[in-house]
DNA sequence: GCTAATTTGGAATATATGTTCTATTTTGCT
DNA sequence: AGCAAAATAGAACATATATTCCAAATTAGC
């Protein structure tokens, strides 16, 4: 046999598979066609499922792992299972430690944000909803006017979102607290609301949301997860997991959501 | 509460996460919280990984599968591991499909979004200078206040800095030019000022660096590239370049910059 | 500010699952 | 056909993991 090293990836594994597998008894082969046939089902399947799948005895199984060069089932399950989350680390706490330990410099804690960005961003593209997406376009290219709403760490892209629109002449206002002033009566028949927010959900965002939505006019909102209080209201949901560093996000996948809104919105529009 | 019922599928799932999550306690919320933004984890996690990634102990996530009806954790993972189709499509193939596929509907503004997000990410940990950012982060420790001006295009990420100090108990002012109030005289000895710029450079916030330079104050800056005006004045400067598609930019690595710099300054900082 | 009820953390226990071992069967060779 | 080598099945063992239990801490009500 070639080389005895560990499939670290799932080409490497298939690569491995398909070398080892012309010269295979008859149970191993039973494995090797199995597993090429039903590769997603490693990662959430025990050894005895496998093997009662293939056809053979979980012993079996079991050399069939160590022959691919892992040291056994267990192994070979970790590859699967880590490649199908895509390293997604725990970073809350890992901060914990950054923060105890002092340890690492600025430097290190730019890589881990970067890292937790990226994967934020692969996430995003993974589980958002093209269909969700375009609704949500159709309805704000449609809206008069757009009314933004966003406090807190959902502020930013609030206000980004205002820029852009702008940028592109698309009428848009930016509800901002500024002086305890709410400008609400500004909100208008064929209108629409873009509200962002994030856990834990400021009152006064989900308050608009409410007294919007209770005059028929359409909402679209962009917040996180499923437990969002925003699902009470009938409003497109976007939603955008970022992976959480503590008590900060990067925000790059909202960011990068909420850009691809505006242009989307800024081209579909009707001229003036 | 409603029914007693086992989730059989996904969707009641979600349904009965979202009914239970309003009156949760603390730990038992963390649990809610992250199984919504991390639901593809549960079919290939141990009790212990995903308690770990609540910041819970693996005990009140069991406490948490019960009341969300199940007997117990296995019997929550078994119903994600069968809903679980298989057929993941990874990052690079899902994002070269809905390039393709998708071209011009959002979804394929989305792809290109998020991958000209990666690539400043990537850029970002490449050409940042580890001395200037860590020199960034001693200036701002040290600050009595830190004063934050950032306009336009700049204004979200100088907006999310101002939460972030906030979040950490760190002096800091938003000069935002709310009513053209001009608070510059705000700034006093053992101050230091965050300015954020971009091209094209506005106007007001070279002049703000120009006036606090000038008082002998220090000042850190976050631009883009190296003709920025800013040279000309004795700041640490910390340059991003940002990937653009079209006349936008998604700010992924301009705010993972920024809360690196925040982050890193809240921790460094000497108590109170 | 005290008491009762709820919630939590951590260790103890039970169970499921992976892994190894060996007698038995099968295969390949002369 | 008879022998040696390889492969297999099934049981025995080891380990990892889920689950339960209870004392300590917290919260809510009075």
């Amino acid at each position: 046999m070639g080389d005895i090293g560990v499939p670290t990836t799932i080409k490497a594994f298939e690569e491995r598979l398909l070398e080892v597998s012309e010269s295979l008894p008859k149970r191993l082969r039973q494995c090797a066609d199995y597993v090429a046939a039903n590769k997603d089902r490693i990662a959430v399947s025990t050894v005895a499922e496998m093997a009662e799948g293939a056809g053979v005895q979980p012993s079996a199984f079991m050399r069939f792992c160590q022959i691919l060069g892992f040291s056994g089932f267990s192994e070979m399950q970790r590859l699967f299972r880590d490649s199908y989350v895509g390293g997604w680390p725990d970073y809350s706490t890992r901060l914990d430690h950054l923060r105890e330990k002092a340890e690492g410099s600025p430097s290190a804690l730019l890589a881990e944000f970067v890292e937790a960005g990226r994967a934020s961003l692969e996430n995003l593209l993974k589980t958002i909803e093209p269909h969700a997406l375009e609704q949500a376009v159709k309805i704000l290219a449609r809206a008069q006017m757009i009314h933004i709403i966003g406090m807190r760490r959902s502020f930013p892209v609030a206000s980004y979102m205002a820029y852009a629109f702008e940028k592109m002449n698309v009428p848009a206002m930016l509800h901002s607290a500024v002086g305890r002033l709410e400008n609400r009566n500004a909100v208008r028949d064929g209108d629409a609301l873009l509200a962002i927010t994030f856990s834990p959900y400021t009152a006064d965002t989900i308050d608009m949301v409410e007294a919007v939505s209770a005059h028929g006019l359409p909402v679209v909102a962009i917040t996180d997860t499923i437990v969002s209080p925003l699902r009470k209201f009938p409003a497109t949901i976007l939603s955008v997991s970022e992976v959480d560093f503590g008590a900060f996000r990067s925000l790059s996948a909202t960011l990068c959501l909420a850009i691809t809104l505006a242009v989307a919105v800024g081209t579909e529009r009707p001229e003036k």
